[in-house]
DNA sequence: GTGGACAACATTGTTCACAATTGTGCGGGG
DNA sequence: CCCCGCACAATTGTGAACAATGTTGTCCAC
C-alpha cells in the first residue's frame, strides 16, 4: 500500500501540493481507508508528504534550498560510501563499475539523455551497494526520494551529461584503484557540481516524457 | 501521543526487544489503539521500533555494527554540519560554544560524569542549530535515536571523557576560528574514536543511572 | 458591493465490533 | 520421549458508523 503510493508521488502521478484525500485514494487503490491513512503517516515522516491536523495530507513540495540541503547531505554521505566501496570492491563489484561507466561514453557520445540518466541512478547505487553501509542506504534512499523532481529536471538539462560524465568515470576509477580518498573526494566533487547547476535548472518546465 | 512513546522508548522504559501490545501502549498512554496504532507506525519508519505483519511491533535492538554503521554516517553529515558552522557561526553563537566548552574543561576536571554527558549532547546540538541545516538536523535526530543505548554505555566508560574532551575543544576552536576544513576534520577525528571506542563498552552492563 | 453570521458540505479523527492471523498448550500416536 | 495436529487464547487488521473539524457557499445588513 505504502509503496503504491510512495511510488505514485515518485512517479509524478501527483503533482507537488496537490491534495490526498483519503477516500480518493481508498478507491484509486482498493484498499480500506484505515490502510490509506496508515500509509499517509509513514509518508509524512519520510518527508514525502505534508499531514496537517483535521486538514489532510498533500505531496511536500521542496524547495530549491531544501535540495540544496538534501544534495549536501547526500555529498557527505555518499562520499564516505564511495570511500567504503573503494575498500570492499571485489573484482566483479570493479567490472560492474567499468561496465556503466563504459555503457555511460556511449550513451552520451550518442546523445541518449534517458539511458545515461538511467545509467546515472545504476551508478549511484551500486557505489551504495558495494559499500554494504546499510544505514547510509536508508538515509539515502529517504533523501533521493524528496529530491527527485530537482534531480529529474537537472538530467533533462542540455549540456549536463557532458559535464557529468568525467566525474563519473572519475568515480569509478578511484573506486577501481582502491583509493578510498580519492573516491570520497571525486564523489564530492560531483555532488558539489549537481549543487552548483540545480539554481540554474530551477524552475524548469517539464515537458519532456 | 507518539512523543510519549519514543520518549519511553529512549529513555529505557522498554527493553530492547520487547514486545509492544497495543492494547497495553493503549490503556498505559490513555489513548486509543488508533492512536497507538499510528504512532508504532512511524516509530517503525523511524527506526526505534520493529514491526511485522499480524505480529506486532516490537522496540528494536540495534547491533554493535549498526551503531558503528550509524555512526559513520553521523560522522560524515556532522562533519559537514561542523564545516557549515565554521562558516556560518555569529559571535554570540561562538561565546556559547566556548561557555559549553568551558564547563566541559569544570565537568571533566570535577569528574562529573552525568553533567559532561549533557554537555556532549548540548554541544553537539548547538552545532547543528549554528549550521542551519535543517535535513542534516532531521537525518541525525533520527540516527542519534536509534543509537541512544550505545551512546549511554559510551558515556559511562571510565575514563572517555578524558579522551573526548580535548577533541571537543578542537571542535570548538575550530569552529570559532572560523576555519571549515579544520572544524570537519576535528568532528570527524572525534566520531572516529567513538567508533573506536563502541566495540570496548559493547556488551557493559548497564547499572548506573 | 462588501463583510460577517450562519448553514450545508466535505474531510479527517475516533471508536467500536468483528474478522483474520499467529502463538500456545494439550492430547494422542508413533 | 518426541512430534504432530487441534482447539483456544491473544493480538493485530479491517470496515463501518459516528463525532469533530475545517471549508465553502449563501443570505442579509450596511
Amino acid at each position: 500500500m505504502v509503496d503504491a503510493i510512495r511510488d505514485a508521488i515518485t512517479r509524478g502521478d501527483f503533482a507537488p501540493d496537490q491534495r490526498l484525500v483519503e477516500a480518493e485514494l481508498s478507491e484509486r487503490f482498493d484498499a480500506g481507508r484505515g490502510a490509506v491513512r496508515n500509509a499517509l503517516v509513514q509518508l509524512a515522516t519520510e518527508g514525502l508528504v505534508e499531514r496537517v491536523q483535521n486538514r489532510g495530507a498533500r505531496v511536500r513540495a521542496v524547495s530549491l534550498d531544501e535540495a540544496i540541503e538534501i544534495t549536501e547531505v547526500r555529498m557527505a554521505v555518499e562520499g564516505l560510501c564511495a570511500a567504503r566501496a573503494a575498500d570492499r570492491a571485489t573484482d566483479a563489484d570493479k567490472a560492474e563499475l567499468r561496465e556503466i561507466a563504459e555503457q555511460m561514453r556511449t550513451a552520451v557520445a550518442g546523445g541518449d539523455v534517458w539511458s545515461y540518466s538511467e545509467l546515472n541512478k545504476r551508478l549511484h547505487s551500486l557505489v551504495l551497494r558495494v559499500s554494504g553501509q546499510r544505514t547510509a542506504h536508508e538515509v539515502l534512499s529517504r533523501l533521493r526520494g524528496q529530491n527527485v523532481r530537482h534531480q529529474f529536471r537537472l538530467a533533462l538539462h542540455p549540456g549536463r551529461p557532458s559535464v557529468s560524465l568525467p566525474q563519473h568515470l572519475a568515480i569509478v576509477d578511484a573506486i577501481c584503484a582502491g583509493d578510498p580518498a580519492a573516491a570520497e573526494q571525486a564523489m564530492r566533487a560531483h555532488l558539489g557540481s549537481v549543487i552548483e547547476a540545480l539554481p540554474e535548472v530551477d524552475g524548469t518546465r517539464i515537458t519532456a516524457l
